[in-house]
DNA sequence: CATGAATGAGCCTTCATTCAT
DNA sequence: CATGAATGAAGGCTCATTCAT
């Protein structure tokens, strides 16, 4: 049984984390832009429709509109594989998904990753980044795994190596694409997903 | 044939050279410990015997002795495994004296290449970092298949994959295992040793 | 006679004060928690259970509101003293009950009579506070002179000085009390009591 | 013996140190004006032939440069009243001398006083300027009691209050004189001579 | 009536850089 | 050569106040 206090008080809290989703998406664009170190929170709220200080209202302090803003983009990128488990039938069939989609996030969120890689540096000098760094990490490291296990599961295989591992092979394939990506590579595409096809036939499973 | 201009001259160039070599050698210190980010020119000075203006009469800017600083280092870096590639008589030698140089580096420079990782961070935003970053990837990936060509040379395999992709799952595994050092993992470096062998075994020589 | 009109007005009016009186008393809690320059109308607000947005309802700015809550509470504190008078019957008996009182209230109400220093300081710079700061001050000073004006009757004497004078003196005595029993002196309390009677015997009446 | 570089480092100092009491008095005419909750940093530096920024240079932030400015003030302000110990060779000299001095600069540095008034009001809240508020308010207790013995010596009496008590009641008389002098009032001054008088005679000494 | 979203002026502080000595 | 005084742009953050709902 919900008062009408309660729903008005839903709405509310409904409105605010709203407005916090709609602020974190107009950071996230200028932050991916610029890098986290040369990103002002003033900077953050000229490339929105509102002041540097409705910044302030929302976020308690940089740190946890960064936090806030990396974890939301974060999420979708570790749903977005799931569904590409659920859909591949054969090992190759998974293979082909996931390599493709790396590649596509790849291109299409290129700045996006590399701001995560930018905060990722980060936290190991700001303790404060760490603890949200950390759980977004392992969530990465998970989703890697559940293609692993599922490609192991496909073709009959058993995995070759711990989940840490697979993550961070994937992860530096992933790194150098990006980087070679930015830097105009028009192989970096390709390669990163003939690399993540090889990882995943020659490394991860034997 | 050199006149005693010439000699003057050149003296004077190498004390030029000189300092610069100790002033960014006490740099590097300061920017391991704090990170690039949050490193300020007057930090760096103090732990120096020299005062912060000394540090612009030496070096243009901060961008340029960040960079100095940076190649110093890594040039020692890389020389580093030539030794272990020429000391080397078997396969398994090589393995092992690979896997056991990229602990020992982890565990006695950690906060250098931590730096190192801000650095290379950086340099995706930072337009000015990425020459010289540029630079000293390419010779680190140089260096890890100088170590997989020997290797796969004296098991008598052939690399499986590019030269590219070889140093992106080893920088991968290195960075992971990094992380995990410095935040206390005892079984990071037992982790980095077993995982160089077993990249080395299956993914970049079959 | 009241028309129905009048009446309905009256109690808005009387409404609108009780609201008022309501949110200076959490006010007053605030404010002598953290001092005038320190307590925002926000973390003001918090201390109650209204939005700070009403606070601007009920006062046209923060001015009038500090203001209105330290009116509120010296009216209190002046009256205190008029029951003593009233009640001793002996000289003594009042120095001693005015004593008691000073050393009372300088107990219990400790960060109210801080906050009171402190907005008597701001009176001397901020120009809006210095009309009625000065009327508390007035009726303080009132206050003061009907203890000695009792005393010196009750003990047949004349007062040595004015009613300025004899306020100042306290006052000096008793900020001093404040300060050190805030300090966590355990003499500070007796000391009031003695200095007060003191004071009275041989500064204020010969 | 000093070598040069001694010499020159104590040259160093002096200049450093000359600069803070240059720039220390700027800020007490401002600090005076605005008093201490109203003055920005930006506004003393104003008031200065040097940026902002040269502030900061030479005082770590806000509370170490008012407290240096304060600790500068109240020296001098003590100090003036040995010189009236020392010249007086009879009571009522002395009595008369130190109700001059304090008639004299409660006119000539008001502004002064009232910023003492203020930032003592600000030590009950702010942490940080309790040490050098309490060794301040020390230093001036001291020196009255310095008055009051010399009095009782010349005048053949004995003290009838301990120090803080004859610090208590002179700086309650002291601080109402101030506010009523800078109220316009033109019997303030002669009031406090006569205060000050009446209280060394009949308070303090019997 | 009451709320709380939104604002923007203003504060303290940091820092790379310049330059006279 | 080397110093360190001086600068001023820029950043994160606070807060009284306004106003649509």
């Amino acid at each position: 049984m919900t008062t009408a206090a309660d729903r008005v008080s839903r709405r509310q809290v409904d409105k605010f984390e709203e407005r916090r989703r709609q602020l974190a998406e107009g950071a996230l664009q200028t932050l991916s832009e610029r890098g986290y170190a040369r990103t002002s929170l003033r900077e953050i709220a000229q490339n929105t429709e509102f002041s540097h200080g409705t910044l302030h209202y929302y976020f308690r302090d940089k740190v946890e509109l960064i936090m806030y803003c990396v974890r939301q983009y974060k999420a979708v990128c570790v749903q977005r594989y799931d569904a590409i488990v659920a859909d591949s039938a054969t090992a190759d069939g998974l293979a082909r998904g996931f390599a493709e989609g790396l590649a596509a996030t790849c291109r299409d969120d290129a700045l996006l990753h590399r701001l995560w890689y930018d905060l990722r540096s980060q936290s190991l000098f700001e303790e404060s980044f760490r603890p949200d760094v950390a759980e977004i990490d392992g969530s990465l490291e998970r989703m890697i795994w559940r293609i692993v296990d599922r490609y192991a599961e496909l073709s009959g295989q058993e995995p070759t190596c711990s989940s840490a591992m697979a993550y961070a092979t994937f992860d530096g394939l992933f790194q150098q694409s990006l980087l070679r990506h930015l830097s105009g590579s028009d192989l970096a595409l390709d390669d990163l997903r003939a690399g993540a096809r090889h990882l995943l036939s020659h490394v991860v499973c034997a």
